[in-house]
DNA sequence: CTGTTAGCGCTTTCAC
DNA sequence: GTGAAAGCGCTAACAG
């Protein structure tokens, strides 16, 4: 072993060890001087530390770091799909938060199998993250049979935190979404400027934000008088294709009455604006249509798309704050919403 | 330490050496039992060590693992901003493979900062990530001093790949996109249909994807008779309200001659359609509108908009996989992009 | 304030 | 085939 003092290029990092050596100090000087500690270091050796470690290209291994120190400093997040603006939205949030704490965000993908998701959160269990944030909701009626709950129990035993984002299943810290509420004021102002009759495009099979809203705007229907009947309620993905072939399916069997139809999230209502047009008719003059999230997009399709927004990347920064303790972001109740009335929906009569 | 040998509820996770304990065999061939070694052993202990960790829903320590094995299975990924659907589709792509390979995603996001984008790199190389992916160009005089490129090297010459998506700044392998060629076939093919004069709307300063683009752009018209004054190449941020901002500003001094504005990605397209409907002007009619990415929702506005595809998911994919060194990536040369025409614009004459 | 040393949880020689 | 033991890179008592 030729030991030349050198800055080498050797195919290894530098170690702290080798940090200490070049800085003729002992390797907890040079830890502490490195690190923050509590302990305060003599400053000549402090300086010599610090130009050692940067001669020699040091970066501080945090796999390393985190056997030796029993914590993290990363945080787990579980989406359905990444490339979902509503998704990516919150992880904005959260990697922008995350950031602002130091932390390191790893990110999944479920593609909302209940199955997947189960899988992933045991092997990101293995990080140790020291937050796990689950968006997107799952079915009610767990189809793994309560192993996601029991995991996620061991896992919170084990020091960590969970936080659900819109998806009160289990008994974990949650970042609320006014979804009943929200879509029951969606209701209450469509009513409002004279629509009547309406129809639901929704996501299959109780998915609960899905059936909250549509529960929500159900309420908001029934307390002024506007118009659902369930045959009216349409299942599909809950996706922009889902959106589409939902509106397509409805359409095809004929609107009937229906003026306005309401889909339980914007990337489905855009998908049923796009239906409709290509079934050669007018979304908000033929028939109007109104969302759920206020996504980005929904800004720029025409007509533009009344929806309920829903503070996304807040949401994110709020899962994470929430997951760290954070007193204020606890005590701050569900997240609210406000309905934006938009030409999708212009006033009738 | 009441060492009572049952599963109770510690609030420390299982470690190796309690389900060595739990059952009754070493260190070592628990170890070998729980992860693919070489070694053999004896089915009866295998099965005793496998039932043990389940009962303590034993989970590697990964960090440990890493630490021991001198190799992670960690794969990081820097975006400019995580919401952008050019970026979360990539990163779909980069998770979806990840997730193949059995490998970890941590991403975060430069927020189109060099500075930031370089503090995260150093922070990022303390996960001794097996791969760090660069998407997102930056300018092309690099505001860091070459700062970014020593970190990079530093960090594979200690064994790291880095793969860039899109930014042929260095000398690291690249996921190389056709911007040039893509732009120069639309370019063609809109003079093809009719036009012949042309705007520009492009990101800020000399970004290396839009300039590339814009230059390829300027080709397939030259090569064909289209017309693109130098003043009507208009610089705005890379972003949707960049590009409504470039409209607006086009649109203020007057459109003159032009009939159809070429946008340097996507989600400045989809902002241009939306500030020339807010001047009163009808795009596709008054004012043609192209633009590049093909993200998602270009098939949801209206019109439709025209623009040069590229497999973003794919890109990822692949990015990932030609830093694992897989020999068909690498050979695949650049990737294919494909002009769409769409109702943006329309046939002239 | 500094250095020695015993871990952290896991892998991997190396003997047996 | 199995186990004891020596690390991996780093931190945190613990003495000096």
């Amino acid at each position: 072993m030729t030991d030349d003092g050198i800055a080498t290029s050797r195919n290894t990092p530098a170690t702290l060890h080798d940090v200490a050596r070049e800085a003729g100090v002992s390797l907890a000087t040079a830890s502490r001087s490195l690190n923050g500690s509590t302990r305060k270091v003599n400053e000549e050796y402090r300086k010599r530390v610090l130009e050692a470690a940067r001669r020699l290209d040091y970066s501080p291994n945090l796999s390393a770091q985190a056997v030796a120190r029993g914590t993290t400093t990363t945080v787990a997040l579980l989406v359905a799909d990444i490339a979902d603006p509503y998704f990516s939205s919150i992880a904005a949030g959260v990697v922008a938060e995350a950031d602002r704490e130091r932390l390191i965000v790893t990110m999944a993908a479920t593609e909302r199998d209940p199955e997947r998701e189960l899988e992933l959160v045991r092997t990101l269990r293995g990080q140790r993250p020291r937050v796990m944030i689950l968006a997107g909701s799952r079915p009610m009626s767990d189809p793994t049979g309560g192993a996601l709950g029991e995991e996620l129990e061991a896992y919170e035993r084990s020091g960590g935190r969970v936080v659900l984002i819109s998806r009160n299943e289990f008994d974990f810290r949650t970042v609320i979404v006014e979804n009943s509420a929200g879509a029951e004021s969606l209701a209450r102002e469509l009513v409002g400027i004279g629509y009547r009759r309406f129809a639901v495009i929704t996501g299959g099979e109780g998915l609960r934000t899905a059936a909250d809203r549509v529960a929500g705007f159900r309420a908001g229907l029934a307390a002024t008088g506007g118009t659902l009947d369930d045959d009216d309620i349409i299942r599909a993905a809950f996706t922009r294709d889902g959106g589409y072939d939902g509106m397509r399916e409805l359409i095809e069997r004929g609107l009937g009455e229906v003026e306005l139809v309401f889909a339980a999230n914007d990337v489905m209502a855009v998908g049923a604006l796009s239906a409709i047009r290509d079934a050669g008719l007018e979304p908000g003059t033929d028939v109007a249509v109104a969302g759920f999230d206020d996504i980005p997009t929904v800004r720029d399709v025409t007509p533009a798309l009344t929806t309920v927004r829903v503070p996304l990347e807040e949401i994110g920064c709020r899962a994470l704050r929430l997951a760290l303790g954070d007193e204020e972001a606890a005590n701050e109740g569900a997240v609210r919403t406000e309905v934006v009335l938009r030409p999708s929906t212009p006033p009738r009569s």
